[in-house]
DNA sequence: CTGTTAGCGCTTTCAC
DNA sequence: GTGAAAGCGCTAACAG
């Protein structure tokens, strides 16, 4: 029952077999065509490996052979579906290449972030992909400066200066606001956050390009900015908007999670939805498609991102030039429009 | 910039500082105390490490020291935010003792369960606590013969051989039926799923016995049993509740996700909640909490549930006698009763 | 077809 | 106060 009580490793199963470690370690591995075993030796190899209950030391493994195959992948939170998501993605790619996935969390803690990036580096990883984490771009220089190429997703620190993967701004916005152009929408508002955060600041310019095109009026007290993370801040200024004589028939809003506070505030206000006002957001992140609270949205294609961010990964250790060929890499994913309730429906009500 | 392309090792810094690996080794783990070291014979080598951007080598260490202190987290999905909430609580209390997470998903697949478990078992882990996957016994029974010990988190596996962590079903229960039952409700109803869960099951029976410590009467035909994961099935088994002449006043869901589907199919039937059916669910999960769906529930405490998940490993641990004393250590948190719009309301509406 | 020989980068007695 | 030497468990030339 407790068998392998006591650690087997490459030697005891030599011995077992009466053959060398080097044999043991080959047929183990199924690199027996590269040296020419013999398939019963093979065969006895595998036998005694299994009945000594033999488990390979990926430390001693990894420490001679030099190569883990293996990236880090760091968050800042597990919540929502999108560490879930992004993941699927990066192992996909990562997969197909025999690249193994080490996970880590931040939890959004400055100090736990360069830990767990240090600790990846301590464990020669091949590669890191991250969610930027603020006042961290040291450690990211770190990386960098050891060999280890970092590749950012769903953001990127305010020095766009590594690769990154991202949802396209200009194309998310443009395609919310011509929605709501072609719905008849010509006063449009947009509720943004006030965060350093390049990609919602790309939002924002986008939408003031996006009215342009379309040959609307931006009207900038029309643009709202509430804080980060603070629900009371978007509630302010949703309330304003409501206030204000001549106001916006549609909002939309720079990320899903400021467009479902807002929408909860409308209720509350018993502000129709969308009939007196529209209302979109950017991320079709978890939530907000909901029996009673559907929103109209872009999705942020988690998988896709994470994908991408994989592909970048192999393509730099593929061709594993010393050309130092890092540089803005940067890819942005377009992603499909979902038009839900919060635009197109009969009110907020369950749908259908 | 580029510094440290070539790999710099103890060895490259003892040369530096004309001292031996040993001496440097001592000096960069803090281990001066140990063995003495002059101060400033410390300084010079720390000097020196940041100079030629030493990093200690992770694999290296745990070859030779034959130890990771650390501990593999399996979860199944990353969605919602209970893999962070219990992570959370894991290294809270894996921090306290200088142990770190090694954290891997399965994405629900029995094959990726293996391949993780199996890789964290050759890094040499030293615990594992892990979300039970389906079909996968043999998995635990392999790593526990080999001597590491596993933590099952939130539910566990039918045959209940090895420590397990989850909320106390009984009392979950029981506070829901007490609170419906100060309500003045008198008939209700659960809805389970079909699925071999044990903590579901669980709490399935203990809804019989609360019914019974209540003085209530416990209808079979009020007890409707739908299809794990599948909504459809969910929203079929609500509709032959309403439709039921005389039927249950309040109903009791055996987790949120499918209190949370009936609720959106008791809006579509435009069933009044909680005046014609007052809904319950348990788990307190993402979502619960929201400005159109507030739903009462017992909150399922995931990061202590970690905690106490880290606790069971750190104590088998510190403890290292090989007096196998592992065997059912199952701990049970009891988590409080959230009471909600669903059952204490005033009709579904936006939150006050 | 299989074995010998060197290490990988670090820790740890034990001796100076 | 410091260092020499012996590995940890495994892989990868290079021989036979």
């Amino acid at each position: 029952m407790a068998r392998a009580r006591v650690k087997v490793g490459l030697g005891d199963i030599a011995r077992e077999v009466d053959l060398s470690k080097t044999t043991v370690s080959y047929a183990l591995r199924g690199k027996q065509d590269q040296v020419n075993l013999a398939p019963e030796t093979v065969e006895k190899i595998h036998e005694a490996a299994k009945r000594l209950g033999y488990r390979p030391n990926y430390w001693a493994r990894a420490l001679v052979s030099k190569k883990t195959k293996s990236v880090g992948v760091l968050f800042n939170d597990l919540t929502g579906s999108s560490a879930h998501e992004i993941t699927k993605g990066i192992q996909d790619v990562l997969g197909l290449h025999d690249y193994e996935t080490m996970l880590a969390v931040s939890f959004w803690q400055e100090d736990k972030f360069r830990k767990e990036l240090k600790l990846m580096l301590e464990k020669r990883v091949d590669g890191i992909i991250a969610a930027p984490q603020p006042n961290c771009e040291d450690s990211y220089k770190l990386a960098a400066d050891e060999g280890v190429p970092v590749v950012f997703i769903s953001d990127y620190p305010p020095s766009n200066v590594m690769p990154s993967v991202a949802l396209d701004p200009e194309d998310a916005v443009y395609k919310l606001l011509n929605h709501l152009h072609q719905l008849g929408h010509r006063d449009i508002g947009l509720l943004s956050v006030a965060y350093n955060s390049p990609v919602l600041l790309e939002r924002e310019r986008a939408f003031e390009c996006g009215l342009e095109k379309l040959g609307l009026e931006c009207k900038s007290n029309w643009i709202y900015r509430a804080e980060l993370a603070n629900e009371i801040s978007v509630y302010e200024n949703v309330r304003n908007l409501i206030r204000q004589q001549h106001r916006p028939s549609a909002l939309v809003c720079v990320s899903d999670p400021v467009a479902m506070q807002t929408l909860g505030e409308l209720a509350r206000l018993e502000v129709a939805v969308p009939e007196d006002l529209a209302v979109a957001g950017i991320g079709n992140v978890d939530g907000s498609d909901h029996p009673f609270f559907s929103l109209t949205t872009v999705d942020e294609c988690r998988v896709e991102l994470g994908r991408e961010a994989a592909r970048i990964l192999i393509r730099q250790q593929e061709s594993s030039d010393d050309t130092d060929n890092y540089g803005p890499q940067n890819v942005r994913v377009k992603g499909p429009l979902i038009t839900r309730a919060s635009t197109v429906g009969a009110g907020l009500r369950p749908k259908r």
